[in-house]
RNA sequence: GGGCGAUUAGCUCAGCUGGAUAGAGCGUUGGCCUCCGGAGCCAAAGGUCACAGGUUCGAAUCCUGUAUCGCUCGCCA
C-alpha cells in the first residue's frame, strides 16, 4: 500500500503543512472496509491550522476525491475516510506482482549491508531438543527476509562444542563407550553415556574431577582428547545437517565457540586493556555496576574462560570477517541481562560496532506438565515432533488424497511446516506452552491452512485456461475481491516491516489473513465461479487466484515452508 | 529484595508509536458437498481488556501504585 500511501501524504503535504513522511505514517489501513481502505485522523492537524479536525477533514476530502486512484474521499468528524478504486488496486497487483512474480515482496532497501545471523545453536552430542526450534526457526526466517529486502546474509550455528561437558564426555567415552555403537548412532550413544556419567557421578564424584582434568588436557591439545572431541564434534554435526536438511535450513558457517579457544588470553588481555579488567573473589570480572548491571566474569577464579570471553572474541572476529551493517543473536529471553552485559563490554572496549549487535529474544518453552522440564533424558527431542507431525499428515493425506502420487514427500512438507508456522505464528517474545494437541493442530491458523489455500489455487490454475492478455481490472466488482487484491498489495509492506522490527509472525498472520479473505470467496456458490464460461472474466478471476498463489509461495518460502502443489 | 516481561472470550492469543462499535484460531451450537479441493466456507453464543488512580478531545494502548505469574540477579550457557 505504500505506492498509494506515498502520493497521498504528497498532495496532503503542503495543505497541513506537514512533511509528507509524516503525514504517511499518520494513515492506517481501516479494518473495517464499510468505512473504506485508508482512514487519515485529522487531530494532528489542527493545532498548526487553527482549525476543527472536523473541518480539516472536510477540506482535505475535497482535494483527495480528486486523485486517480480515489474512488471516495469524505470525512466522518474528525476522520478521512478513503476509497481507493478496486480497478487501481488491481492494476497495481498485476504489475507489482504478477509482471514479476518471482521477486514480488522483495526490496532494495539493504542493498550493499551484510547482516550475520547467530541461531540455532545446539550443544554437540546431544540431540537438538524440540525448545531448539525456536532459535532455528526464527532465526532462518530472519535470514530469509533480510536476504529479500536485499541484504547479505551469513548463517551462523554457534556450536556449543566447548566447556567442561567435553570433558565428561572423553571421560564417559572411555568409561562406557563403543566405537561401533558411536558410528551407528552417534548422538544416541554420545547422550546415553553422558546420562550414565552423572548417574555414576552421584557416588563417585571423583568423577567430575577427572572430566574437569581432561577438558584442561584438551585445552592443553592433548592428541588422544583432541581426537575424541573432533569426532564427537563431526558426528553430531552430520546429524546436525540432516534435520536441517528436513526443514530446509542450511548455515553459512557451524562456528562453535570453540573456534576461539586459542585466541582467549588474547582476548582477556584486550578487554582488560581497554574495558578495565579486575580480580574479585577469584574471578576476572569487568564491573558494570555503573550501568546496574552484574559483574561479566571473564575467567573463573581456577583460570578457565567463560561463555562471555569466547563471545567478545567471537563478535570481534565476526566483525573483522564479514564487517556487518547488524549482528543479530537469536538467542532466548533468559539472557537478556547477559547480553546487555556482553554489549556493554565491547561498547567499553570502543567498538563502534557494539551499537550494531543486537539480541532477538524469545520467550521460553514451557512444558504443560512441569516435572518433564528438568530431568535429565526427559526433554522432547526436535525430530520426535517433526516424525509426529510428518506421520499425522500422512494419515491424513491417505484419508484425503490417496491418489497423490508423491504422497510422501509431501507428507514431509506438510508435517513440518505445520511445526514450523505453528512456532513463527505467535509472536516472538511470548512464552508458549508445549502441548501435543495443540502443536499437531491441522485446523485455523496453521501452516496447513495457507499451504491448503496455495494448493486450492494451484489445482484451479490447472482446470481452467486463462489467457494473461484478456484480464481486464474492470472485471473485479465485488468487495471480496478488493479484500483480497489489498491483501495482496499490502504484502511487500510486510516483508519491510517484518525485517525492520525482526518479526516473521507478521507475515504468518498476513498469510492467513488473506487466505481468508480469498477462501470466503468461495462461499457464493453459483453467483460467483473463478472458472467461469466468459473467457474475459474467468482470466481475470484467475488471475486473482495466481497472484493469490504467488504472495503464499513467497511468503512460505520466507518463512521456510515448501509449498505443494497438491496435498 | 533489585531488574525485565506478562495479565484481553471457556482455552491459545492479535490488537503497531493513544483513534471510530475490542478482533482471530481452537472448543461449543446450528447450517453448507448434483457445481472451481469440506485440511474448506457461513452463522450464533461468549468481554467490567487483572485491580485502583492519573494524563486528554479520546486509553486495552501512555504514567503511578497494587495483586498474581514467569524469567533473571558472579564462577552454566
Amino acid at each position: 500500500m505504500k505506492w498509494i500511501l506515498e502520493s497521498l501524504a504528497e498532495t496532503l503535504s503542503p495543505l497541513v503543512s506537514m512533511p509528507a513522511e509524516a503525514v504517511q505514517k499518520l494513515f492506517r489501513v481501516e479494518a473495517n472496509a464499510e468505512r473504506g481502505d485508508l482512514a487519515l485522523p485529522c487531530f494532528p492537524f489542527a493545532k498548526a491550522l487553527k482549525q476543527k479536525p472536523d473541518a480539516i477533514a472536510q477540506t482535505l476530502a475535497e482535494s483527495i476525491a480528486a486523485l486517480d486512484a480515489v474512488e471516495q474521499a469524505e470525512a466522518a468528524g474528525p476522520f478521512l475516510n478513503i476509497r481507493l478504486k478496486l480497478s487501481a488496486i488491481a492494476e497495481h497487483v498485476f504489475t507489482s506482482c504478477l509482471d514479476a512474480p518471482d521477486s514480488f515482496g522483495q526490496n532494495q532497501t539493504g542493498e550493499g549491508k551484510t547482516v550475520v545471523l547467530d541461531f540455532s545453536s545446539p550443544n554437540i552430542a546431544k540431540p537438538i531438543a524440540f525448545h531448539h526450534i525456536r532459535s532455528t526457526v526464527i532465526g532462518n526466517a530472519l535470514a530469509n527476509l533480510h536476504e529479500a529486502c536485499g541484504w547479505k546474509t551469513v548463517r551462523i550455528n554457534y556450536l556449543g562444542d566447548w566447556g567442561t561437558t567435553q570433558g565428561k564426555l572423553i571421560s564417559a567415552f572411555r568409561r562406557f563407550g563403543s566405537a561401533d555403537a558411536l558410528q551407528a548412532d552417534p548422538i544416541k550413544h554420545l547422550l546415553e553415556i553422558y546420562v550414565r556419567f552423572h548417574q555414576e557421578a552421584e557416588t563417585q564424584p571423583e568423577l567430575l574431577d577427572e572430566a574437569k582434568a581432561l577438558f584442561k588436557n584438551l585445552e592443553d591439545g592433548d592428541a588422544s582428547c583432541e581426537t575424541l572431541w573432533t569426532q564427537f564434534r563431526e558426528l553430531s554435526i552430520r546429524e546436525f545437517r540432516r534435520i536441517y536438511d528436513r526443514m530446509g535450513i542450511r548455515f553459512d558457517h557451524y562456528d562453535g565457540e570453540s573456534l576461539y579457544r586459542h585466541q582467549l588470553d588474547e582476548t582477556v588481555e584486550e578487554v582488560t586493556q581497554k574495558a578495565g579488567a579486575k580480580i574479585d573473589q577469584g574471578a576476572l570480572i569487568v564491573d558494570l555496576s555503573d550501568k546496574k548491571l552484574p559483574p561479566c566474569l571473564l575467567r573463573k577464579d581456577d583460570g578457565a574462560t567463560l561463555y562471555a570471553t569466547r563471545d567478545i572474541a567471537a563478535t570481534k572476529d565476526r566483525h573483522e570477517r564479514f564487517s556487518f551493517d547488524r549482528s543479530l543473536y537469536v538467542v532466548a529471553s533468559q539472557q537478556t541481562v547477559y547480553f546487555q552485559q556482553l554489549f556493554e563490554v565491547l561498547k567499553r572496549m570502543d567498538f563502534d560496532y557494539a551499537t550494531r549487535c543486537e539480541h532477538i529474544p524469545f520467550g521460553m518453552l514451557q512444558l504443560a506438565d512441569k516435572t518433564m522440564s528438568t530431568r535429565k533424558g526427559q526433554v522432547i527431542f526436535l525430530e520426535d515432533v517433526l516424525d509426529k507431525a510428518v506421520a499425522l499428515s500422512r494419515e491424513a493425506i491417505a484419508e484425503k488424497n490417496p491418489n497423490l502420487n508423491n504422497a510422501d514427500q509431501v507428507a514431509e512438507q506438510v508435517g513440518i511446516g505445520a511445526i514450523i508456522f505453528g512456532d513463527l505464528v505467535a509472536h516472538r517474545k511470548n512464552d508458549v506452552t508445549f502441548e501435543w494437541s495443540r502443536i499437531l493442530d491441522f485446523k485455523g491458523k496453521t501452516g496447513v491452512y495457507v499451504q491448503y489455500t496455495h494448493a486450492r489455487c494451484r489445482s484451479m490454475l490447472r482446470k481452467g485456461e486463462m489467457d494473461a492478455d484478456l484480464k481486464d481490472s474492470a472485471q473485479f466488482t465485488r468487495p471480496e475481491e478488493k479484500e483480497v487484491l489489498k491483501g495482496i498489495a499490502q504484502f511487500p509492506d510486510m516483508v519491510q516491516k517484518a525485517t525492520d522490527s525482526c518479526d516473521p509472525s507478521l507475515i504468518a498472520n498476513h498469510l492467513v489473513n488473506l487466505c481468508q479473505s480469498f477462501n470466503s470467496l468461495f462461499s457464493m456458490g453459483t453467483e460467483y465461479r473463478f472458472l467461469d464460461d466468459n473467457p474475459a472474466l474467468r482470466s481475470t478471476r484467475l488471475s486473482l487466484v495466481l497472484a493469490v498463489a504467488t504472495t503464499l509461495k513467497n511468503g512460505l518460502q520466507l518463512l521456510g515452508l515448501a509449498t505443494p502443489e497438491e496435498m
